[in-house]
DNA sequence: GTGGTCTAGACCACA
DNA sequence: GTGGTCTAGACCACA
């Protein structure tokens, strides 16, 4: 794993994690890394992986069993709502990025209609 | 100035450079930095820069007078090509990124058009 | 300060901060101390003031300023809801201890009523 | 055993012995822990215990046969009056909870009365 | 000086 | 081995 510098790891981390449940790396109510795996694995202090486990806690997004580890939640509800979560993420950067560089809201969404892809 | 280390330097000094002109940094005709000067001030070394010069100028974006430096294109035609060439880009982006969390290009254009921004 | 050891500092100080604040100790928008001065006056680790800050401020109780430091917030309505808070929390205490020495809830206002205090 | 700071640990064990007995843990007239077992097992120093048993003693709660040890009253009256004398200690604690957050005793009763435990 | 981030590492309860 | 807590201390941006 590599980290932006203009962006604190654990935020990355958060975004990086909901971007492995968005697509689908784990079931609801699996088991996720434990604190030291997941520390070892993309190489940073254990605390920071602690930092992003408490955010996605708080979030609903997963649940610590006490010497069990952690699991991914098995509340439906919370899993779906990452997908409209990231798309808005997704929408006001576009739009960002397009208003930067002199479009409207309107000449983005029509150049994105015209667009091959 | 802070780089990513998932893409080449010279590759985001010729984006960032790019940005700059569409923002009207330097006018058409203009002198730019020198690759010292730029070098310096991006803090990266002055070969990235030499690099990052021979691509605008492959792409006609600058000009270089010999013991003069380099100036900025007057050819309007190529600088107004700038602006759909980054929109292009921010377009694939957004699609891309859409599609990843598993959304399709009509899913991606309806839901700018319901955004509020 | 002294601490329990039956329950983590940062909830002690998280609970000894809300009652300051019942208390009148800061106004609203007032400055509070900074993590390093109250680090030092509770003798505890900056990092545990950390957390508790970062606690109060996810609860909004209190908003962070780059470089000018925390302020209690002037949000009314969330200074409100602290009295409420702990009156729950001391409400389940008594009545637990009640019950736990065989009262029910009914004796439990009983003897409370009959009470000289 | 854990002991709070705020408070003389023979104080404690004192109070951690009368509600051992409410809970029905000792039968009347039954004998309890020597003086080392007790200390052995709360992890503190044997003369805080003769301290404890000495107060139990002096209160009629325990009494001490000679060389045989110690043993619980067979005296019911006495027994009986253990519920009473913590009912009292809990409700003087939740008034002053109270009172410190700016309830009045009658505020007191009336949130308990409305409380859906 | 202020908050924010991160690392290193210790010790704990629980099983 | 697991999560939870806490300390010590470094370095950063911002002003």
């Amino acid at each position: 794993m590599e980290w932006r510098n203009d962006k604190a790891i654990y935020l990355q981390v958060v975004e990086w994690f909901k971007h492995n449940v968005i697509l689908g790396m784990y079931a609801p109510g699996d088991k996720i890394p434990s604190v030291r795996e997941l520390a070892l694995k993309l190489e940073i202090n254990p605390n920071t992986v602690v930092k992003v486990y408490d955010i996605l806690n708080s979030e609903g997004l997963i649940e610590a069993k006490r010497t069990n580890g952690y699991f991914l939640t098995d509340d439906l509800e919370i899993l779906e709502r990452l997908k409209p979560f990231f798309a808005k993420e997704y929408i006001v950067q576009y739009l960002n990025n397009m208003k930067q560089i002199g479009y409207t809201k309107e000449q983005a969404i029509n150049l994105l209609k015209e667009s091959k892809d």
